[in-house]
DNA sequence: GTATTAACTGACTAGACAGTCAGTATTGCA
DNA sequence: TGCAATACTGACTGTCTAGTCAGTTAATAC
């Protein structure tokens, strides 16, 4: 029974932290209390602050990655449109139960250091690149079988990667119990994409 | 010619920094020195730096809800439809025009902060109270016109502003120009609300 | 002109925080 | 067992920042 190395348990910690009160206002102490070592060890393991948060990103987007990946694998759709819909509400539900990776990539502190921090910025570019692929491919697949209408399939794709992730963010900041928008959600994004000749 | 006063002047280079750096990572000796005054100025027209905040954000409100009257005023549209995609155009307009705005009502800080500051909530809630009606205002006309189909207002407002919001989110995180994605943005929502019967 | 209030400032404080470092404990292995 | 490397720690430092305060300057009122 190999227990969890601190350097993973550090990690943890600070996506949880460093998504739920940003990078400014998560300190290398609190992450450490909270990781029940002292604050001095994280710095054996990680040079800097900067240094920690990209490691917390990459394990965010190995995560992602690797969840949609399974999704793919074990779902099969009728048709392309099936298929677009199929993503979106496990994307949905992605960031239901994974609500610090959202929250992280969400956080302006990301985009900031991506564009100065290469390593950060790549990481970024693969969970993207990743999220819209995996919508282009579906409406790619509709046009072929006649479940989706003409449209440009890579704008279409960042319009509803945009939508739902506007939509996450609305209840993240719980103005408005996105959760009942759900259903609609689907409604609308097929009355967007679908074929009706 | 009655000179901008300081208190004024204050609250327009903060609106800047909080918007750009974030809250934490502006300092109110960085505003002060941006104005041209010394640090303790501030202290004497704001108590703390929390309520410059507040007061910044009450001055994007005002702002933000005149310039959309203002719009309605001198804009009149031949259909609901019309006058939804007039008011999404708008909103993405105002977004490239009054970038600080934006960004500061989609920091995270202001969010957390509504939860515990109850001015701060209120002016937060007006903003997006007054965003939402502008929408669900111009379906309900499009409703009764025939030009928009059987839905539900609320939540199509909602989804049109998650939208419009992502999309906004999208370019200002430059990782692609979603400044092309604009016009193909209001043919997917007419897509999505328009009445075929 | 003088009194009163409002606007402003320089010098300071107390706390927080990232990062350092010299040294101690722990582990793996010969 | 002993040696070497790896993992970890306590005590410290320099810097940054919100907020204070006693006092100065500017504006207004009479």
């Amino acid at each position: 029974m190999p227990k969890k190395s601190k350097k993973t348990a550090i990690i943890d910690t600070a996506t949880i932290l460093f998504a739920g009160k940003g990078f400014t206002n998560t300190s290398m102490t609190e992450v450490a209390s909270l990781t029940g070592i002292v604050g001095a060890t994280i710095f054996y393991h990680f040079k800097t602050k900067e240094e920690l948060f990209v490691s917390v990103l990459e394990n965010v987007k190995t995560g992602l990655v690797q969840a949609f990946s399974l999704y793919f694998q074990e779902e099969h759709f009728p048709s392309g449109l099936e298929r677009l819909l199929g993503a979106i509400a496990y994307h949905l539900h992605l960031s239901e139960i994974k609500k610090e990776w959202f929250h992280l990539l969400r956080r302006h502190y990301t985009h900031e250091l991506a564009a100065v921090n290469p390593a950060c910025r790549r990481h970024l570019e693969v969970v993207y690149t990743c999220l819209i692929e995996i919508f282009e491919r579906a409406l790619v697949i509709g046009q072929e079988d006649g479940s989706i209408g003409p449209l440009s399939t890579k704008k279409t794709a960042l319009i509803i990667l945009a939508m739902v992730d506007g939509i996450i963010q609305l209840e993240s900041n719980n103005l408005y119990n996105a959760g009942t928008l759900y259903s609609e959600l689907l409604a609308s994004c097929r009355r967007m994409v679908e074929n009706k000749q």
